[in-house]
DNA sequence: AGCACGCCGACT
DNA sequence: GTCGGCGTGCTC
């Protein structure tokens, strides 16, 4: 008899038995199994002669979903690997790693390819009869030159335009299996490329060199330096030699101009991996990857997923984002399984970015990967020069010293954009009470509310829950409720009235909520329609604001001294990120640190000396700390409605660990957030100087911990290489 | 995870 | 008497 351990889409470390009739299958294919009272879609994980199981309560496979694996050997030892580094159960790593669709047990079959042409009417046909259709008139012409398919009519034309040229008899939509089209190799066109500098020829030349074999390259490239040429003039190599590329970009960095850049540069389809794709959509992406009729996939982290057919380069574009750490469930780092994945497929993988991720850094220090830097700025780009502010018994206006007010007005009347950062949503962090000092605290996370004047309410950054702005103190019943801290709508409102000859804009997840909001306003932006930009993180991100001058950063000194040890690395890239952005060459710009500490030596290393020499600096700190990356941490974290459950859990999770050789066990401690949505959280931290002894520690015990009869009352996970500490 | 089983309180 | 609350335990 047959046994079949299949994965399971169930929270455990272990694989689960079926008997099978019939032909064995090949690893990695789905088959529909009776599960309890269920039955679920599983992944055949290994073939055994006999089961540890007895036999009369073995239950047979009901079904086999595929003849052909959905997962390639690729991919099924990358799975391996994540549940083995990250100690994740194996269903559900292999959850993660499959597409919805694919999930849910729906065939794996390729849809027929349908795209839409002309019909004999319309090539008769005068346009000027459809001038007052300028959309379909704009189709009808498209399609003259070649047809087209109908997703991508749907996305640059909407699917009413076409329905509206089917009424009337102009077009129709034919049919044919994806085999049966030109294959992309044919349709490469290159058009016109710019001449690479010194630099980047050699950066180009050396990926180049690497091309068929396993190599790891940190391409760092200030902003403006032309990273995405020397992706551009790698990727031909590889798309020429008729091999495929994926490409990692973070979560708001995948604009539509990002994929018009490669698709118009190579004249072949892109495939793009994005959350607001239907399942279905989704599946047809990694179908066509799979079988190689993509030459080009641009995604987010979990197209790290996406199998490959004849895989040639891996690139991982702004390596350093923090959208490439899953947070939950499956905690990969992205970039990580990336190398992992180059390393397996035997590609080379680059890295790109302005300001390295320390770990990453490291290893092209020490020799790991290869380190390509791009030092020159091209073309039209200038970093903006940076500078700290004393604000030491300044009064501040929202937030503002009077000094740079005077900035602002001085920037804005030569004509140019002010853009104001700020970390915080929001009009005020919080709600106090001028008689008693009590502030306003959601009772579910203990934390202060945030006051969103706006909306007329008080809002937990932290869980859902709102309530109306309070007239008077829940606690003495005084009338003088006043605000404290500055949030991104005082900022703006108090820059309004200020400037009122301006124009000003917010750009926060409060204000680009919905679909092309942010790329909307980004281009308002670009078109000049405001003066003053006020925003948070996503001002960083990718977008380039070459009419603004000034940017101000109002709270520095929250990141320097952070619990979290890298919160001063996140603030560097920021502020980098953010300086690289503004201006350009016979308009450069200016760029202003607000802080209580001007002294601050990795501040004063960063402004003075720039990202490079902060980031070493600041290894060096890590170094002397024995924190990460010379060291190697894991993290399990416990949340519970009593805060007694979830310390005792991990005070036995630590009992555990407490003799593993070369493992420090600190705490459990309660987290930094230590209540959140009505639950008490907790956290115990493992390090060691060892990647190995920690990851031997682990094997040894998390079948323990997952056995403790607590495991079962608690919410518990486990963080290995933890990024947040929240 | 999700579902059944089970043991207690408030309803027609 | 039963409907349903969610604690516990099991699923090849």
């Amino acid at each position: 008899m047959t046994i079949l351990r299949i994965a399971l889409p169930i929270p455990k470390r272990q694989l689960f038995d079926y008997s099978y009739q019939g032909q064995t299958p090949e690893l990695g294919c789905r088959v529909q199994v009776p599960f309890g009272s269920r039955t679920l879609v599983g992944v055949v994980w290994e073939i055994a002669e006999q089961s540890q199981w007895p036999e009369n309560k073995l239950k047979a496979v009901i079904k086999l979903l595929d003849t052909q694996a959905v997962f390639n050997s690729t991919q099924l030892k990358l799975c391996q690997w994540l549940a083995s580094y990250y100690k994740h159960p194996i269903g559900d790593v292999v959850q993660t790693a499959l597409p919805v669709a694919l999930r849910k047990g729906v065939a794996n079959q390729q849809k027929l390819q349908q795209y839409w042409c002309l019909t004999e009417q319309a090539t008769k046909l005068e346009l000027s009869e459809l001038k007052r259709a300028p959309k379909q008139q704009a189709l009808i012409e498209t399609l003259r030159h070649a047809t087209m398919e109908k997703s991508q009519v749907n996305q640059d034309f909407g699917s009413a335009t076409s329905k509206a040229l089917l009424n009337k008899g102009l077009i129709e939509l034919v049919e044919q299996s994806y085999e049966d089209g030109e294959p992309w190799s044919a349709q490469i066109k290159i058009s016109e490329k710019p001449q690479a500098n010194v630099q980047q020829a050699l950066a180009i030349s050396s990926i180049e060199a690497k091309l068929g074999e396993f190599g790891c390259f940190l391409l760092e490239g200030v902003t403006g330096s032309g990273k995405t040429e020397v992706y551009l003039q790698a990727i031909e190599s590889v798309l020429l030699r008729g091999q495929q590329v994926l490409i990692l970009v973070p979560e708001i960095g995948l604009t539509p101009q990002t994929v018009y850049r490669f698709k118009h540069r190579f004249g072949i389809q892109v495939g793009v991996l994005h959350s607001a794709l239907t399942d279905n959509e989704r599946l047809e992406v990694w179908q066509q990857s799979a079988l190689g009729q993509l030459g080009l996939i641009i995604g987010t982290r979990s197209a790290i997923f996406t199998p490959m057919l004849k895989p040639g380069l891996l690139i991982v574009d702004e390596e350093h984002d923090s959208s490439y750490k899953q947070q939950d469930g499956l905690r990969y780092h992205a970039r990580d399984l990336a190398v992992m994945r180059a390393h397996t497929e035997n590609i080379p993988l680059v890295l790109g970015t302005a300001t390295p991720a320390l770990e990453t850094l490291n290893n092209a220090l020490s020799g790991k990967y290869q380190h390509l830097q791009l030092p020159v700025r091209a073309g039209d780009a200038a970093m903006a020069r940076q500078q700290v502010f004393d604000i030491r018994q300044q009064p501040l206006e929202f937030g503002l010293a009077k000094g740079m007010l005077e900035r602002v007005a001085l920037h804005l009347k030569q004509g140019s954009q002010v853009m104001l950062f700020i970390n915080r949503r929001g009009y005020a962090p919080a709600l106090v009470c001028h008689s008693c000092g009590h502030v306003e605290q959601c009772h579910s996370c203990n934390k202060p509310f945030t006051l969103h004047k706006s909306l007329y309410k008080l809002q937990c950054h932290h869980c859902a829950a709102a309530k109306p702005i309070p007239k008077r103190c829940e606690n003495c019943h005084s009338g003088e409720l006043t605000s404290q801290g500055v949030g991104t709508e005082q900022l703006e409102q108090g820059l309004a009235d200020y400037f009122p000859a301006y124009k000003s804009v917010r750009i926060d997840s409060d204000t680009t909520r919905g679909k092309n909001k942010l790329d909307d306003m980004l281009n308002k932006i670009n078109n000049n329609e405001f003066q003053l930009l006020i925003g948070t993180q996503i001002l960083s991100k990718g977008h380039h604001f070459p009419n603004v001058t000034l940017v101000i950063i109002l709270d520095v000194d929250g990141a320097l001294f952070s619990a979290d040890y890298r919160a001063a690395e996140h603030l560097a890239q920021l502020i980098t990120q953010l300086a690289g952005r503004a201006g350009r060459a016979e308009k450069p710009g200016e760029m202003w640190l607000q802080t209580h500490d001007p002294a601050h030596p990795l501040l004063q290393d960063l402004i003075n000396n720039g990202y490079g020499h902060f980031a070493r600096y600041a290894l060096l700190e890590r170094q002397q700390a024995n924190l990460p990356p010379y060291s190697f941490q894991a993290l399990f974290k416990a949340q519970a409605l009593s805060a007694r459950d979830a310390h005792e859990f991990l005070q036995q999770v630590a009992d555990f660990f407490s003799g593993a050789e070369g493992v420090m066990c600190l705490g459990p401690i309660p987290a930094l957030m230590e209540k959140r949505q009505g639950q008490y959280r907790m956290q115990l931290l493992l390090q060691s100087n060892q990647r190995g002894l920690l990851q031997q520690a682990l094997n040894q015990h998390v079948g323990s911990v997952e056995a403790l009869p607590l495991a079962t009352k608690v919410r518990w996970s486990l963080d290995v290489d933890p990024q947040d500490f929240s």
